[in-house]
DNA sequence: CATGAATGAGTTTTCATTCAT
DNA sequence: AATGAATGAAAACTCATTCAT
């Protein structure tokens, strides 16, 4: 019976290891992504800056792309996180409440690692197991799309898939080049317009 | 004296040569781009589709990456050269005619070199000389306020800096991603649908 | 004096315990050998398929040769009891006799794993600790060379070590080559045609 | 008519460099298989021992075993230069001269590059693009049996391709056997002895 | 003793670019 | 100018072995 727990705590310890070891590999990927862009971001340098050898690296990942995927995989899962959130927070108000929301929460997001953001976005190509970077879209058409359903009766629209390939392309666009090419957008009265503009955009068109 | 007319020419003859050899490796350039992906198109695979040693290449081009620019410059002309038409046509239509005709030219500038068009923004980092490969957007904003400067008094916003950026931003995100990620968009019909709402969302906004 | 008694029966079980790890994991190498090939199997999938850690590897074999060395004596010895057992049986028997039945032996003995002969002998490196991969050859030498001292009357040949060399070359390489490359000799009918040529070869060079 | 004389030198000459490259990679290859055995003969050192950057190696080799391929290949040619010479030679002569002339060149061409023929032999695995290391072995056939098929009268055996089989096994492990691993057996006295008793087995077989 | 996470030297291979001819 | 042979830095990845737990 005394042994046990010394044994348990051995096990969470070496499991702890390997989960620091591929969280520091994680994050050395996000950061030197960042800093040294998708071309310059060897897996040498990754293990290197995770303070971690290369054959750690190849233990946990079989190969760069998964590496990347993990990084966009572990971005897209905190990007989602704000519209999940915003979304369950909306989901009883009408289209003039929650529609600026929504556009707000679009900027937040992209707001959470603009950086990264934007080297996934503009130097990562979408080839191999990286086709799917933008996989979040998916998902944030799926949970607006079930937004607008619980909201039918407010809307003017006949097709509702089209209606959210509109509002959530339009939104997503407008806040991502907003956010990653206009910094001048940024201070809190220019994204309040923006806001305005963006949900005005869109509440005309559903309206 | 004798000799200008008899070099001339002569002069223009290899001028003549340099251009074709310019323009093959430029075609060559974007049909490896296409058949192989931004990664795997190597210099020397460019220059042997294009008929031409590797040396002449350099002759011609710095590097590789002046090579993908060219491509990019001549493909963004082709963009421009529908736009600039169209919105030359619309110049004196009222929005309600010419915001439909402009969707419908974004479809349709999407649609010269989809493939070409889609390597270029899903695998060409935008890095060093290829930061710029959206300028062409810079283009249709600068054309777009134009026209909306020219149609002030149609239009019911306030900032047209904001106002450009909102349209020109929506309809190249709907328009693009509907070109290219998904082609059961394309059929007439479809365009047909997605020119009228998109139309709808711009005009909504604009009036 | 109290505890051996105690304590033997223990060390009997991690003897036997210990004896079961380091068969588990030459059958392991073995198998991995062959499902792998020699290059591809490494000491990490070995120990995976033997049902051991890699430290425990390390704690019964030195290095990664030294597996295969006893993959290598398991195997030889196997092939040698073979022919031992044979020559045992035909050492009062005249050549005529003795010859036929130890060419079929070495049929037998090649037939014991082919696979794994196939792969010891085609992808094994004699390097290092594996020099002697053919260490059952000079055992096979041996034997064979006391049956040809216990029969010299019978023999019409000068230099008995000659003879020997001669025949067990001539015979290992035959049904070597027979049975690992030569599938379709390995009818019985076929294998048959084989000891008899075989074995007239053998006999006219001895007569 | 004259830049033509001109012109060819000049291609001549980049061919003739081409072909030297090729040439000493395939020297140092075979260099580097014999010093420092087939595990060690990285194709880097290679490109080193050969006086060429490791890209030249890569331009005219597209991997390692190609590499080795083109040793085996050059090497087989010699080997089967010998034999081929020595067979042209005894094609009209009876058997009794014929084969002891054969064992003799087996001998030999065992004796052009003995070390290399080793590493060959032993180091280097019969996988991948590797696994005709042998294929002069069936050329050797091919030659004997056409041979045996002239001399049809003299001989004793019912099936010439096993017939074939036998003789070339035989010989080829004979000489192998003791040219590589029997070198006490290289003196011109014991090389006779060797030759002679091959012979008597072969012929005794026969006839 | 057992475990398995960690190591890192070493390997193959690619490709933009240079430069002698 | 044209050619294409040559370059070599740098990348991805493997695996026998060690060692802290």
């Amino acid at each position: 019976m005394a042994r046990k727990p010394l044994t348990k705590p051995r096990k969470y310890a070496s499991q702890e290891r390997s989960r620091a070891t591929v969280d520091a590999l994680i994050a050395a990927t996000a950061r030197v992504l960042v800093k040294e862009g998708f071309d310059k971001a060897s897996t040498n340098r990754i293990a290197e800056k995770a303070g971690v050898s290369i054959g750690s690296l190849y233990q946990y990942f079989p190969c760069k792309e998964s590496l990347v995927v993990a990084v966009i995989e572990r971005h897209n899962q905190e990007l989602m996180q704000v519209v999940h959130a915003t979304l369950a927070e909306v989901a009883s108000q009408p289209i003039e409440k929650a529609v600026p929301r929504l556009v707000l929460a679009a900027v937040e997001a992209h707001r959470v690692d603009p950086k990264l953001h934007r080297v996934l976005a503009e130097q990562t190509p979408r080839t191999g197991k990286l086709e799917n970077i933008e996989a979040y879209n998916r998902d944030a058409h799926a949970l607006f799309r079930a937004y607008l359903e619980g909201h039918r009766d407010e809307l003017r629209v006949a097709d509702l898939d089209l209606a959210t390939f509109i509002c959530v392309t339009s939104i997503e666009a407008l806040t991502h080049t907003a956010v990653l090419h206009h910094s001048e957008m940024l201070t809190d009265e220019a994204v309040g317009r923006l806001v305005d503009e963006a949900s005005r955009l869109v509440l005309g068109y559903l309206q």
